[in-house]
DNA sequence: TAGATGACTCACA
DNA sequence: ATGTGAGCCATCT
């Protein structure tokens, strides 16, 4: 029977899928990526999720942006550049660590 | 168990 | 247009 641990576990691993949904050359915002997993309200958990676990192997968290479109601004993957340069690689172009949602959002 | 934190977002002044 | 405040949800201590 529905346990709350397990939908919370759920919630988690549809953010990451929505992460990993994402297409090469494209970029979602924390809300959006809340949205798929069911949780509209949940841009601050998604970002809690990907921090905690961080999983860039499997999860390109890089392609996650914020409504501004802004490259996380506290300490992740290592660094803003990192993750600029991985965007960057994708085909997005970067202006002052920024990307055109209008262009590369989903 | 409850309280505080944070990779966010929106509304108002 | 810029700055501040409150809301929301999962994780951490």
């Amino acid at each position: 029977m529905g346990k709350q641990k397990a939908d919370e576990a759920k919630f988690k691993e549809k953010v990451f899928e929505a992460v990993r949904s994402i297409p090469r050359g494209k970029v979602a915002t924390y809300s959006d990526i809340a949205k798929k997993a069911g949780s509209p309200a949940a841009a601050r958990a998604v970002g809690n999720i990907l921090h905690t676990n961080c999983d860039k192997l499997g999860t390109p968290c890089y392609r996650v942006v914020n409504s501004m479109g802004k490259l996380s601004q506290n300490y992740a993957f290592g660094g803003v550049e990192e993750q600029a340069w991985l965007l960057e690689c994708d085909g997005i172009e970067i202006s002052d660590f920024k990307v055109d949602l209008t262009k590369y959002r989903i």
